[in-house]
DNA sequence: CCCGAAAATAACGTATACATTATTTTCTCC
DNA sequence: GGAGAAAATAATGTATACGTTATTTTCGGG
């Protein structure tokens, strides 16, 4: 098994590597842009239904219109913006039904990722930050952290996409997680503890290591299923039609 | 069952309809360059690995060097194409590897797509239009007309797509499904007749019928890794590396 | 006071300008 | 003749300019 190094297309920052003859490949004003809006929306500053045109943006970015717009196309095919005609940009909410799709494609990618890493067979010392990640989620929780418990899990997820061996499909898979994790924040603390996640996290690792491909899919399909029933629940219940 | 009517956001074009009082939403030039960039790629006419530089394309397409970015962004947002810092754009080419990488994205999505359709009980009115494609398909197939074949086939995908009911689910998945169009149609003479698929086809549509998702899901899924089975093993013993 | 038309405003979509920088060519010296 | 430096070229990335058009405001008549 080897993970491949190619950057991910998504979120590629120029490798700032070392010091190399060719000097650094400084990131554009457009990804500039494009990690900025996608940072701040994500971090809830731009909250969703606000709406912005481009001239506010490339003020507060120090910036001109053009890096701006084109930041913007990006983010538009991610599905966190939506481009008004003549109004600018506008952070795109997500209502439960959303949220339903959302994690349907979220839960397949993620499922067949599993599936796909089991079949690879990889060693323990392979899944080593899975396995780290999970030992995280416990001890946050433990510690009533639920920031860093957040944090670690997301890892976990992050950590099974690109151990999967299909760039494309993690990529993919990580464009559609970025699309939740505002809700997820949002509902961290209306759900009862989160203890099961770390058990199911064991149980699809156990999984990986005996290869037994289809239960890892089987697996982590219901993980991430249960998560979407008990996220759209509380959404619904507290009213909330749009995150 | 309802088929929702909200457009695509990935391929979108400003709806046309009628001659309403708002007058035409005529598109704009991002939205031609786009399309036109796009059905040279998929046409072959812009072979894989050709570099065009902005201004060329400018020029091609009468206009100026701003839509053409705009489009080429977008265009590389879903992998058609790659822009090399100071080089123009690359029509990207698949190798076989990316051709599987591909298809294990098309076939869990559309495999699920399956399964959701036949929870949702569609009526056999509603699948009409899949039954009539699968119909065009056997007809083609006996007229020998291989091009009408492959374009029936691709709306029976479309249609699957389309009636699932997630339509970021069916947005996505076409997007991955335009990355292998080329491919396809590359392949489509170097293959055994395709006399296969209108009967997996048909045995869906009574799966989906009897309201069977899970079996639904196991035959698209077999259905689709079959055919990149196919594909990929054509691709290897044509030697052809980059498609 | 309210409705509709006209004027004013705002924002965009696109073109153009320009400085930067990678690449290619030219030129010099050994 | 070839290697390396310097100059020329080419293409980009970004800023700016500007005409178009949707939206808002103003204003007059009922």
């Amino acid at each position: 098994m080897t993970a491949r190094t190619k950057s991910d297309p998504a979120t590629a920052e120029p490798s700032r590597s070392g010091t190399k003859k060719t000097g650094p490949p400084r990131d554009s004003l457009v990804d500039r842009a494009y990690r900025e809006i996608k940072s701040r929306i994500m971090g809830n500053l731009y909250p969703p239904n606000l709406q912005v045109v481009e001239q506010d943006l490339a003020l507060q970015l120090g910036m001109s219109r053009t890096p701006v717009r084109e930041a913007l196309i990006r983010l538009e095919k991610e599905g966190l913006v939506e481009i008004l005609p003549r109004r600018g940009m506008r952070v795109v909410p997500i209502a439960p039904e959303d949220m339903r799709d959302i994690y349907e494609v979220l839960t397949s990618l993620e499922a067949r990722a599993a599936e796909r890493l089991a079949e690879r067979r990889p060693s323990k010392a392979d899944l080593a930050p899975m396995i780290a990640a999970v030992e995280l989620m416990e001890s946050s929780l433990d510690r009533g952290d639920l920031d860093a418990w957040a944090q670690a899990d997301e890892d976990f997820h992050r950590l099974l996409l690109e151990l999967c061996g299909n760039r494309r499909l993690a990529t993919m898979a990580m464009t559609v997680f970025d699309l939740v994790h505002r809700a997820r924040m949002v509902t961290l603390r209306m759900r009862p503890l989160p203890k099961k996640s770390s058990r199911d996290h064991r149980a699809l690792i156990e999984a990986i290591l005996a290869g037994e491909s289809r239960r890892a899919y089987e697996l982590h399909y219901q993980h991430r299923h249960q998560a979407m029933r008990l996220l759209t629940e509380i959404l619904e219940r507290n009213k909330l039609q749009e995150l």
